[in-house]
Parts: C-alpha cells; sequence; structure tokens
DNA sequence: CAGAGATTTCGAACCGGTTCGATTATGGAG
DNA sequence: CTCCATAATCGAACCGGTTCGAAATCTCTG
C-alpha cells in the first residue's frame, strides 16, 4: 500500500510538499502539484485513517449508540439509523455502530480512545446510564430523545407532550367523550422510555381539561397478544369510542380487530412513522414520529459542534419537533 | 487524556516497560507491572486506537456493509446487523456501519485507509459490483448472500434451492397437487436478488418432478398492495390449495385476506425468519431464514482470518445452511 | 545588479503507541 | 570473589501522516 512518500518520492518533491499539494492548506507550485496528484492517483494512494488521526486528533467517525433487543418490534430503528448514517455520510463522516448490551463501557471506551469525533446516542432513557460518561468524554454527544437530565448534550425530540394533546384534540373535535389510549408495553416504561409518559400525562391532562373521559392502558408489542389484548379492551369499554394508538404494534393489528368485530364507528388517531403508515397502509390519522428526520437534524449539530470551535461554545440546546396529525390517505 | 508516557512517568519506569507492563509481551518484575497497572487506573488510562493502529496495523474493528432503502419492508435487516454487531463485539471488535448508496466508493476508502481489519457484506446480489473492490483490499472479506462468484471471500447464505424443495414437497406431501408461489417483488430480482429465483427454480423443478402444478409469480412488498394482490391471485386460481410464500410482505397480510374470505382449507408454507413469524403470530409452517446466525457465522469466519495466517491460507468457503422446516405453532 | 519581498520547498518535530536490540541489575555456580 | 546466565529495563526506531519554521529560489524594484 503506497504512503504518501511513495508518492512524494515519485513526484520528486518531499512529504511534506505532497502533503501540501494534497490538501491544499498551503500554495504549492503548479507543475509540482500536478505531479503529486498524478503520482498519488497512479500510485493508488489513499491516507492512512488512523496515522491522519494521530496527527490530526480527528477521525472523520461519529459513534452510534443504539440500544436494539432482537425479538423486539421497532420498526422506527432502522430509520433512525438510517437517518443518522446517510447524514453522516454526507458531511463526510463514517458511522461506528455500538449495539450495546454492555452500557457504559463500550462508550467509555470509543471515546477515551479516540475512535470518534462525536457520538449520537439513540433510544435515550429518562435516567440514563450512559449520559453521564457521555457528559465526560472529550467529544460532544447528540441524543435522539428526551432524557431527564439534558445537560451537557444537545437533545432532540418529538414533542411528545404535544403529540398527546393533539391527539385528544382530534377526536374530542370529532365528537367523542370517551377515549382509551394504548401506550407502549409496560416494560417500555419500566426501561425508562419517558416518551411513553409524557404522551400519555399530557394526554390524561388535556382530556382532563375537555371533560373527556380517557383511559389509558399499556399495550403488547408483538402481534398475537397485541390483537388478543385490543379486542378485551373493546369489550370491556362498550363506550369508548375514540382510540389513541401510541404503539406500533398495536396500530399494525388494529385494522384486521375492527374488522373482524364490524366497529366502524371507531376513531382512531395513532403515533408513528410514515414509512410505517404507508407500509401496513395504516388507514388513521396519526401524529408523525420522523425517526429519520431526528436523525439528521441530531447529526447535523454535533457536526457543528466537532468543526466549529464556535459552535461549541454555544449552549445546549433541546429542540423537540412539534407534532403535526397527519390526515389518513383518502 | 493520559498517554502512555504519562503511565510510565507516574509508575517512574520508561514508556515501553509500560507498554510491557501492559501488554504482557515481555515478562516485567512484579512490582514495576503493579505500578505500572495502578497508575494506568489512577490516570483513566486509555491507548490512543489511532497511534495503535498505526504501530500495529491492527484497528479491531469490522466493515459492515449493508444496502437498506428506506420505505422497503425488510424485517430481516435489523437481525442481520444485530448478529454480526453482537458477534463482533464478543470477540473483540467494532463495527463501521456503511449503508451505501454510492456502492464501490466507500467500500475502498475504508479498506485502502486501513480503518478496518475485514469487512461483512451484507445484500449480496447475483452480480455485485463491490465484490471486485472487496476482491482487491488487503483485508479479508466475507458475504452473507451468494453471489455469481464466490472466489476470494467467504459465503454464507440460506440454502434457498434446498428451501424451494423442501416447501414443494411439504405442500405435496399434505395432498396439495395445485400450488402458487409467491416471491419478492421483480424489483428485488432485478436489483439481482439471486435468491429469488434460486427458491423459485428449485421450487418449480421440484413440482414438475413430482407432477405439481405451480404457478410462480412476484408479490409485492406494501402492505395495501400485498393484500389486493394476494386477493386476486387466488381469485384466479381456484383450483390451487397451497401457497408458498417468499416475501415476508404476503405473509404478514395474508391472515387478514384468508379470514376475509374464509379460504380455511388453504395450506401455507413460508420463508422468513422466526422472529418475523413470532411478531407476526404467523400460524403457518415456515422454512427459517435464521439472519443473526448466519451474520453471527460470517463474524466468526472473517476474524478468524484475521487473526491467524493460518487460516487466511485455507481456501475459501461456500456454506449454506440447510434449509428446515419449522412446524407452526399450534 | 543589489537587495527586499514574495513564493516555493524542505527538514525536522510531533502525534502515541509497539517492538527490537542492547544494556544494566540480579542471582547462582564455580 | 569472579564470571556467566538470566531477568528486567531502557533507548531508539518505526508506523504514516501533518505542520511549523527556516532555507532556497524567484520576481520585481530602485
Amino acid at each position: 500500500m503506497a504512503t504518501i512518500g511513495d508518492v512524494a518520492a515519485a513526484a520528486g518533491v518531499s512529504r511534506s510538499t505532497a502533503s501540501y499539494a494534497l490538501s491544499g492548506k498551503r500554495s504549492i507550485s503548479e507543475g509540482a502539484r500536478r505531479r503529486v496528484l498524478e503520482a498519488a492517483e497512479a500510485l493508488g494512494y489513499t491516507p492512512n485513517a488512523g496515522a491522519r488521526a494521530l496527527a490530526t486528533s480527528q477521525t472523520m467517525v461519529l459513534g452510534l449508540l443504539a440500544r436494539f433487543h432482537a425479538g423486539e418490534f421497532a420498526p422506527a430503528m432502522t430509520q433512525y439509523i438510517l437517518g443518522v448514517t446517510d447524514t453522516a455520510r454526507d458531511l463526510g463522516y463514517d458511522t461506528l455502530l455500538v449495539t450495546e448490551p454492555d452500557g457504559a463501557g463500550a462508550l467509555r471506551r470509543i471515546t477515551d480512545s479516540r475512535m470518534v469525533d462525536g457520538v449520537v446516542r439513540l433510544n435515550v432513557a429518562h435516567d440514563d446510564l450512559r449520559l453521564p460518561v457521555l457528559r465526560a468524554a472529550p467529544q460532544p454527544g447528540a441524543l435522539v430523545g428526551l432524557p431527564g437530565d439534558c445537560s451537557g448534550v444537545d437533545v432532540f425530540d418529538l414533542d411528545f407532550e404535544q403529540a398527546g394533546r393533539v391527539m385528544v384534540d382530534r377526536l374530542h373535535g370529532l365528537g367523542h367523550r370517551e377515549l382509551i389510549l394504548v401506550s407502549q408495553p409496560e416494560h417500555v416504561v419500566e426501561r425508562g422510555g419517558a416518551y411513553v409518559w409524557r404522551l400519555r400525562d399530557a394526554a390524561l391532562e388535556r382530556a382532563r381539561r375537555l371533560g373527556v373521559r380517557l383511559h389509558a392502558v399499556y399495550g403488547e408489542s408483538r402481534r398475537p397478544a397485541a390483537e388478543r389484548m385490543l379486542g378485551a379492551l373493546l369489550d370491556a369499554r362498550p363506550g369508548a369510542t375514540g382510540l389513541l394508538l401510541d404503539n406500533e404494534a398495536a396500530a399494525a393489528a388494529l385494522p384486521s380487530v375492527t374488522r373482524a368485530r364490524g366497529l366502524e364507528g371507531l376513531s382512531v388517531v395513532g403515533r408513528y412513522s410514515a414509512e410505517f403508515a404507508e407500509t401496513f397502509a395504516l388507514p388513521y390519522a396519526y401524529v408523525e414520529s420522523a425517526p429519520d428526520r431526528l436523525g439528521e437534524m441530531a447529526v447535523r449539530q454535533l457536526v457543528r459542534r466537532i468543526e466549529s470551535a464556535r459552535a461549541r461554545a454555544e449552549p445546549f440546546v433541546v429542540r423537540l419537533v412539534p407534532a403535526e396529525l397527519t390526515s389518513p390517505p383518502s
């Protein structure tokens, strides 16, 4: 494999001249620049990433910390990941993916060893054990998901409180006065999925204020259980005419349940990604969770901080994207 | 951030002694070793990855090349990825994820710059443009998916031919004499998804030999279209009593279609992952595609080649895991 | 044509590890 | 007490880039 020394020798210049010719950080005579470029091309020169990282303290790699349990229905995960990796590549960065059962250790390793210039954390829990590590790291960090303590990192998330209110408002506006909210399964909450109760509490509060009855329950994340659960629920609450679904599995299961029972009067509002809605042809209005957009925002802000000392000095942001209702396909 | 020089100074030894004490590659007196270890601990020393890579020409990072189009229903993707990253971590490697619309360029960059010690390629197409690059790379490569030309890399895949035969045999054994095979959408085939026609051609051949009529069609990968398509298909082939599904979206959609039509006599065999079967509570027998296991196998073989010169000299393997029928949940 | 000033190039140091060969300290045998 | 083998340690070189300061070359002016 050719080194910059080989390129320099082939072009008849010193290593430093070759380096400057390639980087353009100093002016180099037209002839020398051309010879260096030709030599690099001819030798198939690619700079050694380790050596460059050592010299510049920049790796052009972002860490991506994601927690995904096999056997859990998490259709949004690939979209988050794709949003992050695609944006990173656009900005010239590669992505080191850490799927972490081992938690903080791996994070500390990749930051302290300087493998990455910054870290995006997905699936942030309310009391996330990796956040202290991330705050202590020399690199900047960006989160997708709102933790209890936002200090020291940039945070991006859907405004789940607003989502809860928007969803209640919608069904209230359609005249419904008794509603059911199906949230994520309880273990998601126990694991620190704050977005679940942010949406739920805001929805309950809004319902109370509007004088609407709202039954909030945990759903299931698997198919047969999800269907049974919905059926039982509709039986138990015959007066409920509106359904709020903050649970992908429930949303995917609902059409077959309602079809089987002929519950055509039921009004439904969901909360999931546009892609999910399309894949499962869901006929409901929904609040779009825009996972790819959130991943993109996190990366852009992260790279801004990495590349500009000025940006690094700016105060940390907490950006909640507004929850907007998307109409069902007609 | 502490360097090995700081550790050495704190322990009162030279840098080389500190290095040997930490790596154990030469014997070091008990006292010195202890002082070095304590100093490293106290200073929170973590070796700089770039420097180590430069010195050892080993990065302890694997490249993971995956192609996933947002908006395509590819539920197995996360399982492949998880199989790879989890196994890599077990073996001491991190994973650089490259989701590549830009194809060969990114691969060449990460291999030539020595960012990775080896590469796992998912979603291999029959005539994959990245394979020549991978073969030319100085690092070993492993594929999940069978390409037209297997030279220069280790290959792991499900035995899709056997899967086709097993599926036909099953329905033939149940007494069915006219079958329909729903494959992946045509664009998957056009993109070089050889596994589609490997399964289909083997199934057609087996059906011919058994004297069974088999109608092979391309399916849809999206929900509303998949359902309509299945309905139309069953109408068009009223004599068909058995269904082979090599298409996740079709499998997920089928229960609601058959329920709506009361087609209880229909026998179905699928081809998808166990996780998929469970998530959607599919009541069919199926050939398990074991994405996580394939990812794991690819990584293990890759790391073997990376770490042992002996293994590197071994001939390349093409390992097709047997297609076995899993019974439906009772 | 000398000299100032700008342009181009080079050599050396540095980033932070690893590793080889040599040197020093230690202990045992003669 | 000396000599030698062995164990422990050190210094220096190297991996492959980048970058700084100085030297060399060229250009233009007086």
